[in-house]
DNA sequence: CTCATATCAGCTTAACTGAAATTG
DNA sequence: CCAATTTCAGTTGAGCTGATATGA
C-alpha cells in the first residue's frame, strides 16, 4: 500500500532513469557540498575512505574501477588522501608494481566525524519518507552498484 | 516479497544514503557520458532541455533553483544552448528584467534523439530489476526532487 | 532600501586523454 | 610482445564566489 507498483502510464514519472537520477544526485550534491565545505577532503575522496573502510585493503585501480573512474582519476584523488595522512599504503609482497592502500586511524577519525553530519542531510532529503520507503531505496540503489552482493 | 523492507541490521547496506547515491551516480555518469559523447551538448545542458520541455517556459533563476545551482552557473549553462539554438528566450511583458526561456524545434528534435540512447543505458544499470521495482524506484527518487508533484 | 534577476569575471575541483615507466 | 598498475602532464567541464547592473 505505501509503494504503489505504477505499471501503468504516469505523466509524472516519465523522466528517463539516467536524467532522474541525475536531477537526485545535484539535489544531494548542493546539501552535501556546503556542509563539507570546512572538511579538509572531498566528497569523492571522502568516499574513497568509505570504500577502504569496507574492504580493508585495496589497489587503486581497484578502487578505480569501483567507482567508475579512470587510473589516473584516482591517483589525483589519492595525492592529498595521503600527504595529509588519511590513508597510507605499503607493496604488495607478491607483486612489485601494486600498492595496497588502507586507512589510518586519522582517515577513521575523518569518518567517524563525517557521520555526524550525514543524518541531518539525510533527514532533509527523505522528509516524506517512512522507514520502510527507505529501506527499499537503499536495498534497490544498493543492487545497481553492487551487483554481486 | 519482492522487495524487503530491510528493518533491521545490515552490514551490505550500511552505507549512508548521500554516499549510496553519489556511487550510483558516478556509475550512471560514467555510461551516460561515454554514449554523449558526439552530441554537441553536455548531459547537464541536456537536462535543462528536458526541463524546458516539461514545463513550458520558465526563467533561467527557475530553472537553476530547480537543478540545486546558481543563477551564474545556469547563465554558463545556456550559453552555448542558446547560440546553439537550442532554446530561445522573450522578454516577460510584465516584468522588464524576466527573460523566458523555451525549447527551439531544435531542441525538441535533440530530445527526441536523445531518447533513443537512454533504454540502452537504463537496461544496462537496471539489468536485474523488475518492472515493478523499476517504477517503485522512479516513483521513490521522484519524491525527492519533486516534493509537490 | 531591499530583494530578485541576469550576467561578467576569475577561480577551483574533478574528471578526461595522452604518454611513460614498471612488472607479470 | 602484451596486459595491468602507477603516475606525470596537459586539457576540459562544470560548479563556485564576488561584483555589477537593472527592475519590482
Amino acid at each position: 500500500m505505501q509503494i504503489a507498483p505504477m505499471t501503468g502510464e504516469d505523466d509524472q514519472t516519465e523522466l528517463a532513469f539516467p536524467h532522474l537520477i541525475k536531477w537526485v544526485e545535484m539535489a544531494v550534491r548542493a546539501q552535501v557540498d556546503r556542509a563539507m565545505r570546512t572538511l579538509p577532503v572531498s566528497s569523492s575522496q571522502l568516499f574513497v575512505l568509505v570504500l577502504l573502510e569496507e574492504r580493508g585493503e585495496a589497489t587503486a585501480a581497484a578502487l578505480a574501477r569501483m567507482m567508475y573512474l579512470t587510473p589516473q582519476a584516482m591517483t589525483t584523488l589519492l595525492g592529498p588522501l595521503r600527504e595529509q595522512g588519511y590513508v597510507a599504503r605499503r607493496n604488495d609482497e607478491t607483486h612489485g608494481r601494486k600498492q595496497l592502500l588502507r586507512l589510518t586511524e586519522k582517515g577513521d577519525a575523518i569518518l567517524h566525524d563525517v557521520r555526524a553530519l550525514t543524518p541531518a542531510i539525510e533527514a532533509d532529503l527523505l522528509a516524506g519518507f517512512t522507514d520502510s520507503e527507505r529501506g527499499t531505496l537503499r536495498t534497490l540503489l544498493g543492487r545497481i552498484v553492487r551487483p554481486t552482493d
